[in-house]
DNA sequence: TCCATAACGAAACGTTCCGTTTCGTTATCA
DNA sequence: TGATAACGAAACGGAACGTTTCGTTATGGA
């Protein structure tokens, strides 16, 4: 199991007037916990209250969405991956892909993006959080890479989102569809394609 | 408007031992109006039959689950876009592209998209249904494109999939960020790099 | 030192939607 | 003619929503 099952059972008061540490962190493996086993379906703000041991108003209080506690459950575990850039591009988006999906794979991460991005095309103010926030911090080593390559004249400049926009569609292609096996064998000919030098 | 706002009034009872075309058409209106007004988030089974003037249980009877509904309002509109491949592989795809993205716009069929896709990060039912159903029947169009290239021998058919991929992922990154008139600009340099003959 | 302030967990609120069941009605089809 | 089946309406118990009320705890400024 990748993570853990039994909650402490030590009850939580206030420690007075100031946020307690205990109870952020206590919600936030609560909701890491719920993903991981239900996924987005089993997702609910009283399943986390109750996993936590923690109330309802102190999750509201300091999230003020489901969009904003996926975001922190997300972004308290992909600071793991960094992506310098070499002298070879594609080899870099390869690279970065593989580690990707297997961090998608390996923790409850995937499961989290998911249910990010299925939050989002309900509630408008998950999008705005996705677009604005969540994805320019996500993106930012990624778009190194390109911005990198655009630099040493590997690729044209005036691509770079058109390229960057079908790396981040490739992803979540696989990853939307619960198809990251299947579309490993897709990777290295895919990386090549975007990582194309212009034509001459 | 882009749908019938009021529905009609008419009572409809049971036509005897055989399914009530009207009631069919009437729940499928609803569903397509729903969406168009308020998207996924207000897309419930309780909304779409009150606004049809249906009981549930006829569309529990029909529908077995929300995803199968929403295919099957998607179905009823995007038969009117084909893509049939001259010998430019690039200019097909961008000549899809933009098709494809004017009908997600210009009807409901970009929201019922989102619901879909949403519904599959839940369901894991929906998430079978958008595999092996709606997926292979919607794209079979544009494979026929990657197809047809690589007969000709502009494209590697072992790359068939990887493109495939790039292309679908494309597509689905904006509509889900709600940002296809942002990503216009990028269709020509995306769908030049999808099409790119193979390295020397 | 005292007390206004604020976070805490628990419980309950009314609302909405879930999927199902019951009911009386309607009309087919064997 | 009668068994069958779909129809709309209404109601069911359960779950989650987001909020409010409450008593408790402890801080931090006066």
């Amino acid at each position: 199991m990748q993570t853990a099952k039994a909650e402490a059972p030590a009850r939580r008061a206030s420690i007075g007037a100031r946020r307690n540490p205990a109870s952020q962190a206590a919600i936030l493996a609560a909701a890491r916990a719920v993903l991981a086993e239900e996924g987005y379906a089993g997702f609910s703000i009283d399943a986390v209250s109750r996993r936590a041991g923690a109330g309802k108003p102190t999750i509201y209080r300091w999230w003020k969405s489901r969009a904003d506690l996926l975001i922190e459950v997300y972004a308290a575990e992909k600071a793991l991956i960094r992506a310098v850039p070499t002298d070879d591009l594609a080899r870099d988006l390869v690279d970065h892909t593989k580690a990707l999906w297997g961090f998608w794979c390996g923790t409850p991460s995937g499961r989290t993006f998911r249910a990010l991005l299925a939050e989002a095309q309900s509630d408008p103010e998950a999008l705005a959080a996705l677009r604005e926030r969540f994805l320019p911090e996500r993106l930012q080593d990624v778009r190194g890479l390109f911005t990198a390559a655009a630099a040493r004249g590997d690729i044209p400049g005036e691509e770079i989102e058109a390229r960057l926009s079908l790396y981040i569609g490739f992803n979540w292609f696989y990853v939307l569809t619960d198809q990251l096996d299947a579309g490993l064998a897709s990777i290295p000919a895919a990386m090549r394609l975007i990582a194309a030098p212009a034509r001459p």
